[in-house]
DNA sequence: CGGGGAAGTTAGACATGCCTAACTTGTAGC
DNA sequence: GCTACAAGTTAGGCATGTCTAACTTCCCCG
């Protein structure tokens, strides 16, 4: 419960177990960080064992790492730090969002929660950064995002509420074909395993999505937007 | 002249060594840099000693350590970081003069030179930050500050250019007395060692300022401002 | 149901940046 | 000029975070 600064790795870690659980179920472990974290599997084993020490994580040996309560609202400050960073860099300093992971990733680490807070006010309190991801509140209240994966969406009329920032490429592919945040569609064809769905962007014309692209891709019902 | 990354401690370095002699010439010595940089004097003559195997700096044993000019130019790099951080927290996020520095000490060493580009342009390219302090441009050139010091001034009317960042205390002080920059100001009597002037800010009532804190004030003719 | 390969861990090493303790150097004042 | 003390350096150690090499555990598949 205490306040006490963690280091940038300790964030890191527990910024990326959150996140792993955010929009899917990806099982957390050594093999998973090592890769996302580009270190090594014994780097993580013992950083891991650090991080269960100091009460912020949880590791059956061999099994899957989990957040304690304490691991998960730190994990919480480093998301709502990240999102706000992205927002301002995309609606202030005209970044593409293509290309503020990285800067963020880095300022996450080094700005106080006093600019944080200057930052959020500057930007009038967004409940959204630029991919659609929800900025989870000074207290580390998580706006619930419901959502269908294009991938696997039927057939009919959608509104684009979130794009995967995972990868950079891809979100440049879907932004050249109009597929943003708030941007309508209408699905075509379904994927399936494999192939992407044909789909409509209102204003353009139809088009085959590959899958990849397509899972990055995260919609509502048009009535329901 | 190649554009590795330097260290945030190596960056750390040539900024205070550089600015050790850029409104005195104060000698840099393990001595001084160690209690600028609050470490311990064996920690200075390390790093010292791998700056000069990095090429910039120049240490005689015993003896004074200089800039090399690589290390000038790098050092010209986190002096113009520095100050545009600091005119963006001032001007953008409200943050009050005395409370940009500590602030603006971390982001220095996260911002991408990208995203110093960005607030520079944001911030219309300004040539002095929010202290009076010139902005190095991004070829290291720094607008040459011609100035009297205030402890030193004559009898007469003057245009504050300038007001040292060193102690927040002294900052706010002078900032509660309307003493700004381009604040207009009469010396009444003209301090000696040890006693600060005598002097009236335009709108103001005439005032004994201390010593310490007028001599963090610099002053031009008010024909030449 | 047992062997083999993938995943995980342990062991030992290295780089950076920091420290204290002990030693050396330079110099100011007698 | 010599001595005492401040300043500087060297030596040795510690914490963090990283690595490779070697070993252990798990579990899938034949």
């Amino acid at each position: 419960m205490d306040e006490a600064e963690l280091s940038a790795t300790a964030q890191d870690y527990v910024k990326v177990v959150w996140s792993a659980t955010e929009w899917t179920d990806t099982p957390v472990t050594t093999k998973f960080l090592s890769q996302r974290l580009n270190v090594s599997a014994p780097t993580v084993s013992e950083n891991v064992r650090k991080l269960v020490t100091a009460g912020l994580l949880e590791h059956e040996p061999y099994g899957a790492i989990t957040l304690t309560r304490e691991g998960e609202r730190r994990a919480l400050q480093m998301v709502r730090r990240h999102r706000i960073i992205e927002t301002f860099l995309v609606t202030q300093l005209r970044y593409g969002w293509d290309e503020v992971h990285d800067e963020a990733e880095v300022l996450e680490h080094a700005c106080s929660a006093r600019l944080i807070d200057a930052l959020d006010g500057l930007l009038g309190h967004p409940r959204r950064d630029p991919h659609g991801d929800p900025i989870p509140s000074p207290a580390g209240e998580v706006d619930a995002v419901e959502g269908v994966n294009l991938a696997a969406a039927a057939v009919g009329r959608w509104v684009v509420t979130r794009v995967s920032d995972a990868d950079p490429e891809v979100l440049r592919e879907l932004a050249a074909l109009g597929v943003v945040v708030d941007a309508r569609l209408t699905v075509l064809r379904p994927g399936e395993d494999g192939s992407g769905p044909r789909i409509e962007v209102d204003g353009g014309a139809p088009l085959d999505l590959p899958a990849p692209a397509a899972s990055a891709v995260w919609l509502l019902p048009e009535a329901r937007a």
